[in-house]
RNA sequence: GGCGAUGUAGCUCAGUUGGUUAGAGCGAGGGAUUCAUAAACCCUAGGUCGGCGGUUCAAGUCCGCCCAUCGCCA
């Protein structure tokens, strides 16, 4: 039975274009889930769109149109960004779907049947022009007036739903206490027990003040509020709520979830409010929300009074310049998967294509074709040749490596894949790439210690010749193994030039990654996989 | 204001449970070489490991205070 992993994106908000960040987050997503795919993993991978709510009614009232037309319109530039970017997710949901609406329905009542969700008041401070509650001590501040145009706030009453939250406070503590992993990162787990230290409140979970969401089960004048609606997403895209539906014979096996990839923002309700209400539904608890952070642009937040954002118009110019593969390289390497946020700066994206991508891997799959072609007419050696037969028989008919200057390349590249690997499932995309790149860095030191170059004009060391460039080129295959989760395109272009034919969806990682998978005889084309690129020009987004 | 982090070479950062001369990548300066995408390689940077004090035979690595930056909350 394969192993199964569910990863999703948080469903984007359709009142924003597509910008870096939630092209990073799907990124991420799309790295891991085509990596542990490669590695013989079951995988479901899901992102979709978050239609509901005031903010899309508003806007749509204003440009005359119907909230669905203005959702159907913005839906569509995400829904690009798969073919764009190279995603490989399995599903993309909207929760305007009528296979969302449903499930999300059922799911509340099932809310109310077990008084997790009652009906309570609500009175605040409200704006009437912004139509929205502004909190007690906010409003205070403001002096009691909008914000916007100045007008005195009122004070008004309404009735909600609201969501026992308060009732969970000890499962969910209980919850943080076993599973230290089911926040990452770290920094995130402490905000989030800080706060759930503060103790919990009810929090209401429907909305009678506009119309544009899912309605309350029997109560039509409340609409879902939409934090809700949209978590739902990752159980209703499974069929979780319909046990008849071929979605839930097809894909109800892979929850629970093995990660939630999400933005800092959106933590709380993922982490705490998420849980609390899978526990309510009594289903099983995602193993781990990972929180990253934001991506910052040559030092600045991106926010939209500055427009600086790095929207889909200046990724393109990345693309174009450098490559699909490369962009996804620089956003899985220099990405903020960490607490703290990542600067994205033109230059530092020039020096890493130029010195991982073109000086070291680019480069050394070129040296190494390149040298089996000038001495080997391209056809690849065996690692060890006719004159070493008897000294491979010693070691076993099996086992042909002949360790050359201290590298023993099964050990190194086992070690390599076996690392690599390892920081993959933990979601750590720069050190398993880094393991990979590391890899090749070997390849080249050894190139330098055995001076290939030199045994060439010696016919009496013609085996020995063969044997490191066998080696040379294993070992860099093996890294290319590694490396295309992250470089699809550019790694499938190196195989077919080693007339190799591989496929990753297979899912034999493990055992093409074993040394001597090479065959020798076979014809290798010369490559220049990543050209350099010279000249840094300032690429600037559309503002 | 409360809670929580972070602060290590010019830059980005690694540094397990405290223990020989504190590391990597990039950048910069110099050198050597040619298989390769003017790439790879070698040497160099003399960094108070934010500051002060403490615990210890021994602290970047533990404790306290301070400063700076940041995050979450109110």
């Amino acid at each position: 039975m394969p192993k199964r992993i569910y990863i999703t994106t948080p469903i984007y908000y359709v009142n924003d274009k597509p910008h870096i960040g939630h092209a990073y987050t799907t990124t991420v997503c799309d790295v891991y889930a085509r990596f542990m795919r490669f590695a013989g993993w079951d995988v479901f991978f899901l992102t979709g769109t978050d239609e509901h709510g005031m903010r899309i009614e508003k806007v749509a009232t204003g440009r005359a149109m119907s909230p669905q037309q203005l959702a159907d319109e913005n839906a569509v530039a995400f829904q690009q960004l798969s073919p764009l970017l190279g995603f490989t997710n399995d599903d993309f949901i909207r929760t305007t779907e009528p296979r969302h609406v449903r499930q999300v329905q059922t799911f509340v009542q099932k809310l109310v049947d077990t008084q997790t969700v009652y009906l309570g008041e609500f009175e605040g401070w409200y704006d009437e022009g912004q139509e929205e509650y502004i909190p007690q001590t906010k409003a205070r501040e403001l002096d009691y007036r909008s914000p916007v145009n100045n007008l005195p706030l009122v004070r008004a009453k309404e009735h909600n739903f609201y969501f026992r939250l308060s009732a969970f406070q000890g499962r969910l503590e209980s919850l943080f206490e076993k599973n230290p992993d089911f926040v990452r990162p770290e920094a995130r787990r402490n905000e989030v027990l800080g706060r759930l230290r503060e103790g919990l409140q009810d929090v209401p979970m429907s909305r009678t003040n506009f119309t544009w969401g899912v309605p309350m089960p029997h109560d039509p004048g409340h609409v879902i509020y939409v934090w809700i609606d949209a978590l739902m997403n990752y159980i209703t895209a499974l069929g979780l709520g319909e046990p008849d539906s071929d979605a839930y014979r097809q894909r109800s096996k892979y929850w629970p979830a093995t990660y939630h990839i999400i933005g800092k923002e959106i933590l709380w309700f993922h982490a705490v409010i998420w849980p609390a209400v899978l526990m309510a539904l009594d289903l099983p608890l995602p193993k781990c929300v990972y929180a990253h952070s934001f991506w910052i642009r040559e030092g600045q937040k991106m926010s939209k009074s500055l427009g600086n954002f790095i929207d889909l118009t200046t990724i393109k110019q990345y693309v174009d310049r450098y490559g699909l593969d490369a962009w996804r390289y620089y956003m899985a390497t220099h990405g903020p998967l960490g607490a703290t946020d990542a600067d994205f700066r033109a230059d530092h994206f020039h020096t890493v294509y130029n010195t991982d991508l073109a000086n070291t891997l680019g480069n050394c799959a070129s040296r190494t074709a390149a040298m089996i072609n000038k001495y080997f007419d391209g056809f690849v050696p065996a690692e060890a040749g006719p004159n070493e037969s008897a000294l491979a028989d010693e070691e076993g008919p099996d086992d042909l490596h002949r360790p050359i200057a201290d590298h023993d390349w099964p050990a190194i590249t086992k070690e390599a894949v076996s690392s690599s690997t390892a920081a993959m499932e933990k979601i750590d995309l720069a050190r398993s790439i880094g393991c990979a790149i590391g890899l090749v860095r070997k390849v080249d030191a050894f190139i330098n210690l055995t001076e290939p170059y030199k045994l060439a004009k010696d016919e009496s060391k013609r085996g020995e010749l063969g044997a490191i460039l066998y080696q040379c080129l294993e070992a860099v295959r093996i890294a290319s193994l590694l490396l295309w989760a992250v470089m699809p395109g550019k790694m499938s272009e190196l195989w077919s030039a080693l007339g190799l034919s591989i496929e990753p969806d297979a899912g034999r990682l493990a055992e093409l990654a074993e040394w001597g998978g090479l065959e020798p005889g076979c014809r290798v084309r010369k490559i220049a996989l990543f050209p350099r690129v010279d000249t840094l020009s300032v690429i600037e987004g559309a503002a």
